[in-house]
RNA sequence: UGGGGGAUCGUCUAACGGCAGGACGGAUGACUCUGACUCAUCUAGUCUAGGUUCGAAUCCUAGUCCCCCAGCCA
């Protein structure tokens, strides 16, 4: 963690916890962050880590890791593993403190007989459509069961030959005894246990019942004596349930569900059915695709821990759905990155330079700052010769109102080398313009002019014999509507959020850099080394520009 | 039309009966060997209508709008 925590820091949940230490209703604070290991983890999901570990970090507390593995249909170990890949790279250890469900099947089933033998639950013989039509609707309320007053007797030993697996999948449920009247669809006799015979990643086949959400949650969270319990606003109206079957069941302290609003963000979805779309249409790539929202994505992207931590701890929480400006994440990506990246020069749609007047077959060794912000990034020898490519938008044959940069008969400074004018513009037969030629000042090496004079514009440059090509990725919003759910998301995918470029050429240095590694291309934004690179192939991708005040000039 | 939640600058978020503050964005300017960074100034808000109060974003009443819930998903 490299910035110290803002003490001034205030959230609904921050003062829940600061009136219940005053109170004494707990002396600590224990979170945890529980998801399901079915898919990969996103942005969405960083702000609940952020949330829930640093809770646990500010206050002394603690903070649990575990997988709500529940439903072995849908989980894979796989998952597991790449989730706490991310947690940790992320920056958060859970310690000692890895959990999983699973671990606690038996208690729970043990639970579960406590509450058969009170009563409050029984097995269900109806089928999965009666059971929907016993239900109710939102306006009215359901009807009982008819097997809703087995006996005790009876219960548990339906129960007990439901767990032999003397049941096929769906002949029976075991649910809980509350109200099929209650307002709230979620206490009209919720599902407790489903039979699936299907093996589990971590318990095999030793059992053919598994416990559903809301049974689990609860008595997963008391078991591991949590204290604040956090989740996201669609289960506000499964509290009263969570504090039922603790009410029922459980003897020692219970733990608090609190409620926060999960994180949106402009130009991208967070869930992880449309996410799946993605991928499995092949918009993009896969799960770690660089303009994927995923942490995978994010980090193949180019992004660091601290920018998106950074970005949580603004973010805030509270319990209003939102939608958070990217612009924001981009804000706390390029405030860190200004910082660590070290500087580049590298050339993204190259235009040839002959300097005239500088002598063929040279090549001088010019130093280069590595990162302004760091004295102790050092600096870099830069090789410069006759032959240099700059940027295309760096020249205008006919150059607008306000450009300052290099057109015929102008002088610019090249970054830490010379001032140079532009003599020639030389074109092909179609009047495209292929080369400029140009004339330096050999008095301004290293870019001052001892005479004293200015230049209005610098610009980036590499030297033609020792530069080297590479592939750049650019990317941009992966939909073109800030809400991409407004119509269909399909139609809403932006059809240029990535354009390869396959010409740039880069300073010598890159040969050496590896894979994740990122830079600033002066002028132009931060980039960081593809895993596609290859020692024969450097690709780059564009993590995100620079801010860039010229081009806001022109479009208006 | 049942129940549960929520509405504060364009966006996100503080203020817990006592000066509506911060951040992002936007605008303007300064600086500049990155049209970057940085700095300065500006911009802009309490959903509506009543009420209580010396004083209301905050409490009360009545509305309006938005979100969630009828998986053997989580």
């Amino acid at each position: 963690m490299n910035k110290p925590v803002d003490p001034n820091v205030s959230n609904f949940i921050r003062n829940i916890i600061d009136e219940d230490l005053a109170s004494g209703k707990h002396t600590t604070v224990v979170t945890r962050f529980p998801p399901e290991p079915n898919g990969y983890l996103h942005i969405g999901h960083a702000k609940s880590i952020c949330l829930n570990f640093g809770l646990a970090r500010d206050y002394g507390g603690r903070c649990h890791l575990r997988f709500d593995d529940t439903n072995p249909v849908k989980e894979e170990e796989e998952y597991m593993e790449s989730i706490k890949e991310d947690v940790r790279w992320l920056g958060f250890d859970w310690g000692e403190h890895l959990y999983h469900a699973s671990d606690y099947f038996e208690q729970l089933y043990e639970f579960a007989v406590k509450l058969i033998k009170k009563g409050k639950a029984y097995v269900c013989h109806l089928s999965q459509d009666e059971i929907r039509e016993y239900r109710g609707t939102l306006t009215e309320p359901g009807r009982e069961s008819p097997y809703r007053n087995r006996s005790v007797e009876e219960n548990l030993d339906l129960f007990e030959r439901m767990r032999k697996g003397e049941f096929a999948d769906g002949e029976c449920v075991l649910r809980a005894k509350i109200d099929m009247a209650s307002p709230n669809v979620v206490m009209r006799d919720p599902i407790l246990y489903r039979i699936r015979h299907v093996s589990h990643p971590r318990t095999g086949d030793r059992w053919c019942i598994y416990p559903m959400y809301d049974f689990t949650h609860c008595l997963s969270d008391a078991l591991e004596g949590i204290t604040h319990s956090i989740c996201t606003l669609e289960f506000e109206n499964n509290r009263p349930l969570y504090e039922w079957i603790l009410e029922e069941v459980f003897d020692g302290p219970h733990p608090q569900q609190i409620e926060f609003a999960r994180l949106n963000l402009s130009y991208t979805v967070m869930s992880k059915r449309k996410l799946l779309r993605l991928v499995e249409e092949g918009i993009v790539s896969g799960w770690d695709d660089p303009r994927m929202p995923t942490i995978a994505g994010l980090r193949r992207r180019g992004f660091t821990p601290e920018a998106i931590r950074d970005f949580c701890d603004r973010i805030g929480v509270a319990k209003a759905n939102s939608v958070v400006d990217y612009a924001l994440l981009e804000h706390c990506l390029r405030e860190d990155l200004n910082q660590r990246a070290e500087r580049t020069m590298a050339v993204l749609r190259p235009l040839k330079v002959v300097i005239t007047n500088y002598p063929e077959g040279q090549v001088e060794y010019l130093e280069a700052v590595n990162n302004p912000q760091d004295p102790s990034a050092g600096t870099r020898q830069i090789p410069f010769a006759r032959e240099i490519y700059i940027e295309q938008d760096d020249f205008a044959e006919d150059p607008p109102k306000g450009f300052f940069r290099l057109a015929p008969g102008r002088e610019v400074r090249l970054r830490f080398a010379y001032f140079i004018t532009c003599t020639d513009v030389i074109k092909d037969e179609a009047g495209n313009i292929i080369e400029v030629h140009c004339t330096y000042d050999p008095e301004t090496k290293g870019g001052t002019a001892p005479d004293g004079r200015k230049v209005k514009g610098t610009i980036h440059w590499v030297s033609v014999e020792h530069s080297l090509p590479a592939e750049v990725r650019l990317y941009d919003h992966l939909f073109t509507k800030e809400d991409p759910n407004e119509g269909d998301l399909s139609e809403n995918v932006n059809p240029n959020s990535l354009e390869v470029l396959t010409d740039a050429r880069v300073e010598p240095r890159m040969q050496a850099a590896k894979p994740l590694e990122r830079f600033q291309f002066e002028r132009v934004g931060y980039f960081c080394v593809d895993p596609d690179t290859t020692a024969g192939r450097l690709v780059f991708n564009r993590t995100v520009p620079l801010r860039d005040s010229w081009a806001k000039i022109q479009k208006s």
